[in-house]
RNA sequence: GGUCCUAUCGUCUAGUGGUCAGGACGGCAGGUUCUCAUCCUGUAAACAUCGGUUCGAUUCCGAUUAGGAUCACCA
């Protein structure tokens, strides 16, 4: 039996983009192995918790497809999948610790804590907890309820060996890991011990997460060890980065996930994108499902090198599955897209062929049709004779007898040669005045969709 | 700074003790096209450095360098 799972804290106000890929590899692996996927929610700082951050980073979940089999919302039978509402557990098994002797009361200020580190820090030695508390345990415990008090995991000396299933055998000694608070002074567990607990009360048993917890995963493994329980597997993937390699941050790029669903990404893009992240297909294939990766996937397979998050290929990812959707099927998303706007939905699913091979994401669509829904209102025409080029082409188009018998483009032809100018260079300001833009639809076909009245009335704007 | 992780084209990557080191994005050039795009064709572009092992290293080992992560009553 596979259990996987993510552990999002609402930290932020969103998912984030590198939160998804964990995830996907999460999903991916519980899947293959007919297991369950599980999202828990790890709230245990109270001074960091974003407003509404919780729900809309499972909002996020949703729409990106990642379904779970057991979360705070569908409940499951390890609940509750909330950290905040598991305090009593954290605060049992962190008192067994103590009265194993594995860990130990603390009643040490901020302040001293700081001194210490500092005085530490100036010394050039390793910020480590003295253990003054340690010592004093006796009286620490009949005063501990009247004050304020930390519990401390007891680091035992020695190596610390554990196997991660990507990179193999890691040893780090323990000298270098200080005394950990588990449980915070306003009975909240750190990380530390809520991951483990919780990873084991819920039965998890391939621990998939960002490579920035491998220098922590020895205390995990300690705990593991304090508590007698068995390790699950480690699996620490490599982290996305910014273009100048450092780890994908807000600052240097949108990070959150909404960000590119928000701009008409395609949740299935951005899956099949981020599958490539430190993952290759064994075909070679770029482009591949949700369920094909699911087939091929192997954990053994991950790279572990550090990837940079690459905006352009996600976008020409993303239009190659706008090319494969069909002509209803981009329509409804188009219509969803722009809900608000209200377009008009015939006048949407003729224009989709004009579009559908050259917009990468659903917001290119207003940015190349809009002229089919407003007529645009300025027109830069790079001709030497502007005023007079106007007046020919509207006389020329009244001219034209049986609009719609004729073909448009020979028209315009034959238009061109009259008004002596070069054809490619006539089209191409022809457009930008029935469209108002140079990058647009094929001229002919946007014509027929707009009408011959429509199309007069933008000649005769200026 | 200590500890840990990492190192193939600009980017994502495949791969091997002997390969013309392969593919994809992006770039460039050409074809198609009423513009753009799509599609097609071609092209430039990489094994970080130094040692060692070996008949032979991009590949195995070590060091160096570089990059990254992490060292909290944050996750």
């Amino acid at each position: 039996m596979v259990r996987t799972r993510i552990a999002p804290s609402p930290t932020g106000s969103d998912v984030h983009v590198g939160s998804i890929a964990t995830a996907l590899m999460n999903y991916a692996w519980a899947k293959k192995n007919n297991g369950q996927f599980i999202i828990r929610i790890e709230d245990t700082d109270r001074t960091r918790i974003v407003e509404g951050g919780e729900a809309q980073m499972l909002k996020t979940l949703k729409r990106i497809g990642l379904v779970a089999d057991e979360s705070p919302i569908v409940g499951g039978p390890y609940a509750p999948y909330r950290q905040s509402e598991r305090l009593d557990i954290y605060k049992k098994y962190a008192e067994e610790l103590v009265a194993k002797g594995k860990a130990y009361y603390c009643i040490c200020t901020p302040e001293r804590l700081t001194k210490m580190r500092n005085e530490q820090q100036t010394k050039k030695q390793i910020p480590k907890y003295d253990r003054l508390c340690l010592k004093k345990q006796d009286q620490i415990s009949k005063i501990k309820d009247q004050t304020p008090h930390v519990i401390r995991l007891q680091i035992p000396e020695g190596q610390i060996k554990f196997n991660d299933a990507v990179r193999g055998e890691i040893t780090i000694d323990a000298k270098n890991i200080d005394d950990q608070v588990i449980l915070k002074s306003d009975g909240f567990p750190t990380y530390h011990l809520g991951v483990v607990i919780d990873d084991y009360l819920m039965k998890i048993t391939h621990v998939i997460r960002g490579e920035e917890w491998l220098p922590s995963t020895p205390k995990h493994v300690i705990l593991y060890r304090a508590f007698g329980w068995e390790l699950p597997v480690f699996a620490h993937i490599s982290l996305l980065r910014n273009p100048d390699k450092s780890k994908l941050s807000k600052r240097k790029n949108p990070v959150w996930t909404s960000y590119y669903l928000d701009q008409g990404i395609f949740p299935e893009a951005l899956l099949n994108y981020l599958a490539l992240m430190g993952w290759s297909h064994p075909e070679g294939k770029d482009i591949f499902s949700l369920e094909e990766y699911i087939r091929v996937f192997d954990i053994k397979d991950i790279q572990t090198s550090s990837p940079v998050f690459d905006p352009v290929k996600l976008e020409w990812m993303n239009g190659m599955y706008i090319r494969q959707k069909s002509i209803r099927q981009l329509a409804d998303q188009i219509l969803e897209f722009y809900k608000d706007k209200k377009l008009d939905e015939a006048l949407v699913e003729k224009s989709i062929p004009l579009i559908q091979e050259r917009i990468k994401k659903l917001s290119d669509y207003l940015t190349l049709c809009e002229f089919f829904f407003k007529a645009p209102e300025k027109y830069e025409i790079d001709i030497t004779d502007k005023k007079d080029f106007f007046g020919k082409v509207h006389s020329e188009l009244e001219k034209v007898a049986d609009w719609k018998a004729l073909a448009i483009g020979e028209s315009l032809a034959n238009l061109a040669k009259k008004l002596e100018i070069k054809n490619s260079q006539f089209f191409a300001d022809m457009r930008m005045v029935i469209t108002g833009k140079k990058i647009s639809p094929p001229l002919n076909e946007s014509m027929e969709i707009l009408g011959k009245n429509e199309c007069l009335k933008r000649l005769t704007i200026n």
